[in-house]
DNA sequence: CAGTGGTCTAGACCACAAG
DNA sequence: TTGTGGTCTAGACCACTGG
């Protein structure tokens, strides 16, 4: 191949950052000064430091240049995957039980957090999902039947909310939490430990089209370990 | 403008989407049909649907085309900024104190991570980040001089050891991990908190060409949530 | 084999913001 | 004002892989 690829222009140029070519804070060269370098178009150029932009090791500005970062804001990229792929990635048998589910009135950080009238009716669902039949993650959710057509005819007992959610009302937005908490005697007794244990837990609410569609608790049990790589 | 930006195709197929004009599973138009409706030239349509794979929400092969995924891995990028600025973001000042400096051989689960030889000399920091002078977050760090030139001369005391590296040692990529843990006595002590509360912890090792560089554990103590938007 | 996405080019116009 | 990045185009060749 005698052209060049813009993967190896963003690798030299994180090589040259690397070895100190260009330090934290420096101005490097133009796009335009770059093509000529490498001899390439522009827009090659273009797409290597656009992507290098998003990682947040370079900045760039119009006119004024790209420059390394001096506080580089690392981005790291978590996959959220569906619960049961989650289990099965382990090479564990997955399974889930409906421990509730019914219409209540939403307490009021619930109905705030969606922006919904106070003690309005929303179904609520509590669901153990089991890795080889062993309490993996207990789960407590709110959803808005007026943002999710047809779950009032979903066999939740067979497909676990999270995953009918997922494949049937595309979500438009989200916000995720993540926190440690103690648990709480009914988590505690889900999950099978101790009351006050050391919880994982992600709170998550998601949106469609500006209406909330359905708030989330997840809880993990001690041990549970999210990682990812940069 | 009457040219068609990537981000209007973007969004549209989004739209259809989120209508189920082309719903979960289904195979779209081609990129060359897709620019002939729009009007536009191929590369646009091309940015506009190498986003939407990036997010995971449709999926692309060569021959085979681009589908709407059928259970999309939602992705979320997490901003790992400096403690430093995380503090400054909150509106409060921040100050750290360095309570231990000194060289000692690295435990087992320190060197076994870091690929060094067991019981070699690292250098091992533990620092308290505060807060508007309040305990904010507990660090317990492990360095391998060979692979952080200049440490030697870094100024500790006043620059905190994440910073310094930040900007002194660009790191070629790193694994994080997530969990909830009870605080040990010695965390407890030190966030001035109850010795088993449940703890927030980010588990880090960074890599430069190669070699480790650091594995740090950062302790924040209950009530610290870290959240990202989707 | 042939259709689809992946990428590169050369050129163009434009938006933004530093000076 | 003017240099820099942001984007679009029309065309081309290629890599991969389904059929």
């Amino acid at each position: 191949m005698r052209q060049v690829s813009y993967q190896k222009i963003r690798d030299e140029v994180l090589a040259r950052i690397h070895a100190h070519v260009w330090q934290a804070g420096d101005l490097i060269p133009s796009e335009a000064d770059l093509a000529a370098e490498f001899g390439c178009a522009r827009a090659t150029v273009n797409r290597a430091l656009r992507e290098l932009a998003e990682t947040g090791l370079i900045e760039r500005r119009r006119k004024a240049g790209t420059r390394v970062s001096k506080n580089p804001v690392r981005k790291a990229t978590l996959d959220i995957p569906l619960v049961r792929r989650e289990v099965e990635g382990r090479g564990q048998r997955y399974r889930h039980r409906l421990l509730l589910k019914g219409d209540q009135p939403a307490p009021d950080h619930v109905s705030a957090r969606m922006s919904l009238p106070a003690r309005q009716d929303l179904l609520h669902l509590k669901t153990l999902h089991l890795a080889d039949d062993l309490p993996y993650m207990f789960e407590d959710r709110w959803i808005n039947r007026a943002a999710a057509a047809g779950i009032e005819n979903a066999p939740l007992e067979a497909l676990s909310a999270n995953e009918w959610l997922v494949q049937n009302i595309p979500i438009s937005g989200g916000d995720i939490t993540f926190l440690a908490a103690p648990a709480s005697a009914e988590e505690a007794g889900a999950l099978n430990i101790e009351t006050g244990a050391a919880l994982f837990v992600i709170e998550r609410i998601t949106w469609r089209m500006g209406a909330a569609v359905t708030v989330t608790r997840l809880c993990y049990p001690p041990g549970y370990r999210m990682t990812t790589r940069i």
